[in-house]
DNA sequence: TGATTTTTAGAGTAATTACTCTAGAGGTCA
DNA sequence: TGACCTCTAGAGTAATTACTCTAAAAATCA
């Protein structure tokens, strides 16, 4: 058995994703988890402190990810970083999803939040650096960063846009799943006019993978977009 | 001057988008208007309403501008679109800040923001027709419902997204025209791949005008993304 | 003017909820 | 065994805050 104090941030973190940090009381989590408010107080000493650790735990793995590789880039190494990246973002959503809240309430966050955003957006130019180095992606700096930028935000909000259009989407592990490939899709999007090589020669294959034919999505555009498929 | 009930809804507009709903009580709303807390609730009667009532306000205003128009479209028109667009998103950033809240407690809010994001992209959608029928936008339809999409969560995030980063932001007026510049240059660079003609022929005028070059944006990247300007 | 309706004030309430405090159980080491 | 430390329980508190209620002022109308 894990101990408490990982299993309370395990429990608050799927509590925090599911109906948000603001409609979870501290008394809710201890009783999740079968213990005592006192108990859970003991750990942290307050609510903020357990999101300021759950944070520290996603930044941490991110950041990770985001570590540049040593040798050249295929564009495979550049979905698994995708899907990986992308996936550990879709972990902390409840973090992104309130980030405001947290940022007003919490000055220290707020500065870890700061340098961790760029951190993150250096290396990830550096990523980008390299791709286009090994002939995949053909973007000025300028464009890159611009990019980049697009893809942070688009990546961040992703489940708050997901979430507001489904709110059900708590309750069904499968859709859950199926709303983050349509995620990475819309970032294959992104990126596409500036694919080149084999990236390029993948890119019809990978929007196959990752988009959803059957999906709120489509609806989303109403029976006109259906009419005219592309 | 304009009636209590009005005054209600800018007042709460004003404080919610500065410290998030979050953080504005209905006693600091009155006590702002200088009317007591019984004379708020004879006009609304809880906090959800003012909230719901804002809301109202900005569907109406942002589906007038998402109006498709007659006829041909000129680049200019464009733009005006996307200043337009996005300035009204940004008046009401502070719904999509806490959207997720908002939709939580309030079904029916829920229903009616489907409908009106759906409608939203719907229209996008159709004007982006237009504009690649006037020869300004080069695209297929599948990648005009992708790119509409990313320019959505993307115009939805972008006050969350530089909030976080900067919090005092609220206190400054001219840094917060800025940021919102700053968002229309990002979406100019969401669509640039796929500009054609005229449109094609003012991108880099327009890149220089909404962009902004000492700006936080720019520290993002870190010293290595400036020393390597494009 | 008097009657009726709309609007306002402001004290007060009920419920939520983050958090405290004391006491004790369970393990470890001498 | 006994001393000590970590961990846990759970009742209770303090503070916040959305919201209510009564009554009176202001406006409208007959």
């Amino acid at each position: 058995m894990t101990d408490t104090k990982t299993r309370i941030l395990d429990t608050a973190l799927a509590l925090f994703n599911r109906f948000g940090e603001r409609n979870v009381t501290t008394n809710h989590i201890a009783g999740e988890l079968g213990i005592s408010p006192g108990n859970l107080y003991y750990h942290y000493r307050n609510k903020a402190a357990i999101v300021s650790a759950l944070f520290d735990r996603y930044q941490a793995h991110l950041l990770t990810l985001l570590t540049v590789p040593a040798g050249p880039l295929t564009w495979e190494d550049k979905m698994r970083y995708f899907e990986g990246i992308l996936e550990s973002m879709w972990e902390g959503r409840f973090l992104h999803r309130d980030l405001a809240h947290f940022l007003h309430q919490d000055p220290a966050l707020r500065e870890r939040y700061k340098r961790f955003v760029e951190d993150s957006l250096a290396r990830g130019l550096e990523i980008y650096r390299r791709l286009r180095d090994s002939g995949l992606i053909e973007a000025s700096d300028e464009e890159l960063r611009a990019l980049l930028v697009n893809t942070w935000v688009l990546a961040a909000s992703w489940s708050g846009f997901t979430h507001g259009l489904n709110p059900d989407i708590a309750d069904d592990e499968t859709l859950d799943r199926r709303l983050l490939r349509q995620g990475i899709y819309q970032i294959i999007c992104l990126e596409a006019p500036f694919l080149r090589g084999e990236a390029l020669r993948h890119l019809d294959a990978m929007k196959r993978e990752y988009r959803i034919d059957e999906n709120a999505l489509d609806r989303l555009f109403g029976a006109d977009g259906l009419v005219h498929p592309e």
